[in-house]
This record gives structure tokens, sequence and C-alpha cells, in this order.
DNA sequence: TAAAAGAACGAACGGTCGTGCTATTTTTAA
DNA sequence: TTAAAAATAGCACGACCGTTCGTTCTTTTA
């Protein structure tokens, strides 16, 4: 019971970071402007602001909402998999989806590419994410390693890159080319990948 | 002879590209502003303007700007390497030393995650190169199966879209994590997708 | 050298930005 | 039901945005 008898303020702050997920997936968390903000949840620039006391807090809110939204999908849902390969899959499968479930362009991955090579507190917190979130891949890779489904000689950071690397490419060519012909892709390209490092 | 005798206008126009290049890479094509670069370059505003007649034709400009320098670093170098893997691997070289000429962050692949859900004049010239150069890359791979140096059966599309994926983590990486370590990664990962492809 | 063309400036425009303030309304708690 | 607290609105601010316009200075051309 952690969202029961929402207060009036948490339900509308939660409306506003919901809209402003949807704004910054096309416009990028740089791109987002507290008015428009507001006019798209019907209420007046100071009443939306007064619940982040700062724009950069309420990026930051929204970079956290986000990340918990893609532990959630990704990651959470494999845990119901035996540890291994199995596993492994299945955050990869969902990570696919996860560009599919939010409309081809992922709100935590642009502000990678908006922040990775600025200072502040937004680009200490992607890199947090990030650091997080390849080390969470290669821990599955190193249980898959344990159970004997990959090599036993697996340089599983290097893995936990490469894989890493074949999400930015469906995520690139879902955003440019199209969803379903970027999946096929990357599903092929991961298959490849765990065959070539295959016991 | 194609840069010879340029007019004052040209050589100023081109001086503003060069500082604008420096500026959208730190903070992206979309943060740019005339003011910021009128400063930079110690002109007015309306000096700066008058050589583009608009913000998003400068941003053009910027992206051809760009798109003629990535050709001459990536690809033109590539042409003296005999065709096959050994053209292949010397365009995939020297896009990883891309990364690192444009200090960890390339404005091209920036410009993909501003403009990949947009419409407009800009979207469509991020999608053409883009397609542009998958195809180059593709074509290259080709070359390399009728030599015989990659299998037969090979899907070069398939293939190109592995390397571009691995041109994407190391840009990601060494925006985030540094590029030296970025770039040993990409290199094994490029290794093994040669060889997982070999005949 | 004179005339035409081009380049750059400075000021101003209408907008929008994020952010403070002070009221007013609405919700919560006693 | 009433008083305190929270939420929201309204307004104003200074700063900066892209853009326009008329003017001035510099370069090119004849």
């Amino acid at each position: 019971m952690a969202t029961v008898n929402p207060t009036k303020g948490e339900s509308t702050r939660e409306r506003i970071i919901e809209s402003a997920y949807g704004m910054a997936r096309r416009e990028g968390l740089e791109g987002l402007t507290i008015g428009s903000l507001a006019a798209e949840v019907g209420m007046s620039k100071s009443g939306v602001f007064a619940h982040f006391g700062s724009l950069e807090d309420l990026q930051l809110a929204l970079l956290d909402s986000g990340a918990r939204r893609f532990v959630e999908h990704v990651f959470t849902p494999a845990l119901k998999q035996p540890r291994g390969l199995k596993r492994l899959a299945s955050v990869v499968e969902a990570w696919f989806g996860w560009v599919h479930f939010n409309g081809g362009s992922c709100v935590l991955l642009g502000a990678v590419s908006e922040y990775d090579s600025r200072e502040g507190v937004l680009h200490d917190a992607v890199l947090r994410q990030q650091t997080e979130w390849r080390r969470a891949l290669a821990k599955s890779a190193t249980l898959a390693v344990e159970t004997g489904e990959l090599g036993a000689a697996t340089d599983v950071e290097q893995l936990a890159f490469e894989i890493y690397s074949v999400v930015l490419g469906m995520n690139h060519d879902a955003g440019l080319f199209g969803y379903e012909a970027a999946r096929q892709r990357a599903e092929r390209a991961f298959a490849r990948l765990v065959g070539s490092y295959g016991p």
C-alpha cells in the first residue's frame, strides 16, 4: 500500500509528470517548457511550477519516474525467469519492447545525448542510470555463464557492451526507419551474439 | 580549385559554421542560438543572421558541413584500401576515430535523436544522411563478400546494422565513460563481428 | 576613382522563457 | 464547522529568443 490515500497535490503532480513524459518523448528533456506543459495539463504556469520548484527539478523528477517505469518494464518481469540465459533473454526482449512501448523514442536514451557532454545534476543522474543498467546487464550475463549456458571465458562486460549496442542500434533504427524492421534486426543480432558467446 | 578566391562573405560564413559546429557539439543543434553564436564569433546577431536567413537554414548548413567532414574523414580515405575486408575495416576504424576527432560527441548522431520523431526539413536531412551512410556501409560489406573474405551467405544489411550498432555503442560509451575504454570495446566487438561472418 | 554591391551594425519588435510574489480557492485536520 | 494548510491562479519581472529594418561601413567591380 504505497500509493493509497494520495493527497491532491501528489496526484496532480503525478498527472503533470505523466504529461511531461509524453512531451519529453517528442521534444527531449531539454525541449520541455513549463508554459506548454501547463497548457497541456490545463493549469497555470505557476501552478505547475509550484510542484517542483524549478524546471531542473522537474526534469530530474521525470528522469526518476522514467527510470522506475523502465526497471518495472524491463528488469522486474525477468525475475520470474530462472537465472541464466532465459533471464538474460527476457531482459533483452523486454528492452526491445520498451522502445515500442515508448512509441519508438526513449526519453532516457535521449537524455544521454543531451547531457553526456555537460555538467550538472542531470548529467550526474543520467550517468548514474546508465552505469547501473550496464552493471545489471553484465550481472545477468554472469548468471548465464555460471549456469554454463555461456562460455566460461566470456568477458561479461564486453558482452554487456555488445548487447547494449544492439539496443542502441534498435533504438536508432526504430526512430528513423520504423519499429518492426528495427526489432527484427535487433533480434537476429542478439541471437548471433548469444551464439558466438556460447559454451 | 573550389575554394580559391573566397569572397569576404564566404569566408566569414565559413568561420561562423566552424564556430557553430563546436557549439552544437556541446549543446546540440537545437541548443544553438544566434545570440551566443554571434558573441563567440565576435559579431552582431543581425550580422550572423544575414548569412543564413533563418536559424533553421543555419542548422541545415551545419548538418551539410558536418556531413562533408564526415565523408572526408571516414569514407574517402578508405578508397585507398583495396576493395574487401581491408576497406571495410578502414571505414570502421576511421569511424571510431571520428568520434574522438569530435571530442567524444558527434553532432550528426546527436541530430538523429533530436529530429527522429519530428517533422520538417531537418528531420528529412538527417534521415537522408543516415540512410545514405547505412547504404554505403552495406556496400562496403558487399565488396568483402565478393572477395570471399566474408561468407557468401552474409546478409550485408544485417551486418551493416550490427556494425552501426557498435558505432552507436562506442559513441554512447565515449560520451559517458570516456573514449579509450569505449574504443577498445568497439574494436573487440567489430573483430568478433567480422569473425562470426567469416567464410 | 566612382558607382554599385555586399557585409555588418544597432535598435527595436513581439514572443516566450523561468521564476518570484501575492491573492484566492480548495483541501485537509481538529 | 472552523481554522490551518496546501494548492492553484494571476500578474509582473528581467532575460533572451528569432527576426526585421534602416543605416553605415567595407569590399568589389567598372
